[in-house]
DNA sequence: GGACCAAATAAGTATGACTTTTGAGTCACG
DNA sequence: CGTGACTCAAAAGTCATACTTATTTGGTCC
């Protein structure tokens, strides 16, 4: 019985280096927490964990360390390692947006996700508007063509590249490094809507209208058409989840 | 270099506990990062660490741990603890941001806060004219009051605690997890403005009135009127950093 | 000159001993 | 009978050391 843990998650690490006792603990753990598993007070001492995930104390403690840093537990002196209330999370740790997502909270954090997109992407675009380089302008509307390339025809795989990647450039284009840090958080909204089969059909053919639009205005320098396109966007992706689930 | 000050940023530490070797290695390493005093590209070895800190490997390895999981840093065999890009670091963990206001940084910092709060802030005013409690609309009423009470006179400090619990009240009553977090951020921001002397003179009555409205607009459950008037306040803001340091 | 193997190196892991903090139980005293 | 102080033990925190594993480097052989 050496790695046939009794409810071990599986091997299938889809891209978070996974190799490693330190993370196994905190692959387990993490997501354990921000699924309600271990709910807020649930208090884990650090010898049970050594011998749950049959590792030594170092690993344990540097995990604990790491979900600390998160602040999904507490570590107090006599009293263990208590999981914090929901409240206490670092939410915009891409870590834990990532457990979020792949747990049972996950409509809920795709809204909070959608509605943080839509407030921030107008203003990124006003500011892309004013400094995108001309590189950037072409990226933009070669994405925007192949956004409406692949519009049709159920080639919903290749549509979510230029999504993404349309997204992501207008991000780093705004010159503002804490937009540009949320190019994975849209990339993740847009794979979990896609994934979600809210989009099993093909794509709006008015939402790839307007990406197409942004980039004109992108490269003609009109941040205020820029911010209104991208607001239509981020507008319509709102209406789009409360029309699912309202 | 020894740590000749340790805490020279003085002992009252609102939420970076700062007791014990490991907190300590930790508040220095971060620092020293993200202030660029170690570039990155830099490379740190453990037993280094261990001497220069005069502490165990133990405590060495789960502060870096804590920096690897903010991607401040990576840690890979037979090379050492490497310093990692700018534009890897995780922005928005709350530790780094304040690490970040506190260094050299803190200027671009500032303009980033500033931006990203006026796209969240009329977003969040608009949802919390929809989800806002009485109780919460109470409170709004009254830090707007203490707002006015306080906007002559040299009463900054005072000013500034009602301002930080304004903004905390909208963020929260939005009804969103994410825009909630952002509390902390925008009590930063607010703080270091009227820190860093871009408010040594009374505020402006025109921002102080607005406050007024959005507490009003959120009352009767305006979430337009609401929206806009916030977008003024952060407009305000953003404005105020321009006429600093274009 | 290129491929391959071996040694050196530094992170990663394991373990046992010791220290410090602190919650809880206990006992004396009002 | 209640309240305060005192003691004890449980659990995290720290340290030192030995050992393992991966990776780079460099040298050798074809």
């Amino acid at each position: 019985m050496d790695n046939q843990g009794p409810d071990n998650q599986g091997p299938d690490d889809q891209g978070s280096k996974g190799r490693g006792p330190h993370a196994r603990v905190l692959q387990t753990l993490g997501p354990a927490i921000t699924s309600g598993d271990c709910p807020p007070g649930t208090v884990l001492r650090t010898d049970e964990l050594e011998q749950r995930f049959e590792v030594s104390r170092t690993v344990v403690r540097e995990a604990v360390r790491v979900l600390e840093s998160m602040h999904l537990v507490e570590s107090r002196r006599r009293v263990g390692v208590t999981v914090r209330p929901a409240e206490d999370w670092d939410v915009f740790d891409p870590q834990v947006i990532r457990w979020r997502l792949a747990g049972p909270d996950r409509p809920r954090q795709l809204r909070s996700l959608t509605a943080l997109r839509s407030s921030i992407e107008p203003a990124a675009a006003a500011l892309a508007a004013e400094h995108a380089t001309p590189e950037q302008c072409a990226e933009l509307t070669e994405h925007a063509l192949g956004m409406v390339a692949t519009s049709r025809g159920q080639q919903l795989a290749g549509y979510l590249v230029h999504d993404i990647a349309f997204h992501r450039v207008i991000l780093r284009a705004s010159g503002n490094e804490m937009f540009a840090r949320l190019g994975d958080v849209v990339a993740a909204v847009l794979t979990g809507r896609t994934e979600h089969e809210v989009m099993f059909t093909d794509p709006d053919p008015e939402a790839v209208t307007l990406h197409v639009r942004v980039a004109e205005a992108v490269r003609e320098r009109d941040a205020e058409r820029a911010e209104a396109y991208t607001r239509e966007i981020t507008v319509g992706a709102l209406r789009e989840l409360d029309i699912l689930a309202p």
